[in-house]
DNA sequence: ATGTATTTTCAGAAATTTCTGAAACCTGAG
DNA sequence: CTCAGGTTTCAGAAATTTCTGAAAATACAT
């Protein structure tokens, strides 16, 4: 492995940080590398500074790009690929996020869904069902709001991020300043976008 | 596998969803089953029920242990451990958030902490800080972030995430209220609790 | 077409992870 | 102490995943 050694030690940290989550190594460190890289790189380059073989680069780009994580792009004249990452490191987590989202969570809302729909056989299958449908709610719930979020531009984003839980103080001043002293209070700020 | 119907297709689907991330098919289907089970089980149960050996089980339950996912309890004049998983759902998420946080996110601060004290030797080492600074500061601000919320009681954080995005709204609110038409107007909300 | 530069595929080798049975280890009871 | 019921450990077998080199495919220029 030919890196500067700052660069090294980020290298092989999302190596590891990689293969604990499903991604293996390999594909970890392209990224990493990707990531720092002041320009974009040939598959070559990768090789030269990673030591994997040609191949294997080859298949951790095809993942990549798989998970929409790398841009893809040519300088004139040259016939050979050259990967980078996004400029913004918002992108590359609202992607990686969206893309989690897509193959973990939204098959896991599925197959809860179909066991929710079918006629429990026994006291057995009634509990399991309860608790899926706990799971299912909760899944619901986190989904909608990222749903929300996601929307949000950046900056609003980080500023929403940056505010945490004083949020609640907010809404806790906006329920004093619109509480009906009758009325229930609860679910107010509902449909209004 | 010896299990109604609707409580295997779940089971498998957590088995496969396991592998997935970093925790294997095992451990995956071990935690589905207590996860649906109306009493607690012990691990000639879990073998009984799942078909792995009684070792397998042995060390996927002692995973979960070192993940806080499960609650071991005794029966009295019964010395075999029972297993099970906490009642509430968000207490179940909760604890999963906080130990992946733990074992990834924690680490790769201070990795990146560690690299950024670092003098850089030349203009890629300059280049791959920059952006490792950028990338410590979003996980900063994320980690603030659920610093913050984490210690909401469940009803309120289930209120702010049903809220969503529309807390946009309310903050706009907020801004045209308090706006000072001469100041910066920005962080206006800091340092009250 | 032919040749060259490049990327992709793929079968099997290498490495890693998971799983098992057997043995070791506890702990409380007699 | 010894036994019985239970759990954990661990070395190696089995399975899975990763990685490679060689061959195939692609794409472009001549």
């Amino acid at each position: 492995m030919d890196l500067p050694p700052i660069v090294q030690a980020f290298v092989l940290h999302f190596g590891e940080m990689g293969s604990r989550w499903g991604i293996n190594r390999t594909v970890g460190q392209i990224y990493a590398l990707l990531y720092v890289s002041p320009d974009p790189l040939t598959a070559d380059d990768m090789v030269a500074r990673l030591g994997f073989s040609r191949s294997n680069v080859s298949m951790g780009l095809k993942e990549l790009q798989s998970w929409n994580l790398v841009r893809l792009q040519h300088l004139p004249g040259d016939r050979r690929d050259y990967f980078s990452t996004p400029d913004d490191v918002w992108q590359i987590v609202r992607t990686l996020v969206e893309e989690r989202k897509k193959r973990e969570v939204d098959p896991t809302l599925s197959v809860l869904r179909e066991l929710l729909m079918q006629t429990p056989a026994s006291a057995e299958e009634r509990h399991a069902q309860d608790r899926m449908r706990e799971m299912h709610h909760l899944i619901e719930l986190l989904c909608g709001w990222y749903d929300d979020v996601r929307r949000l531009e950046t900056e609003r984003l980080v500023q929403l991020l940056t505010l945490g839980a004083k949020v609640q103080k907010i809404l806790e001043v906006k329920d004093r300043l619109f509480a009906l002293p009758g009325g229930k209070g609860k679910d107010k700020a509902g449909k209004e976008g």
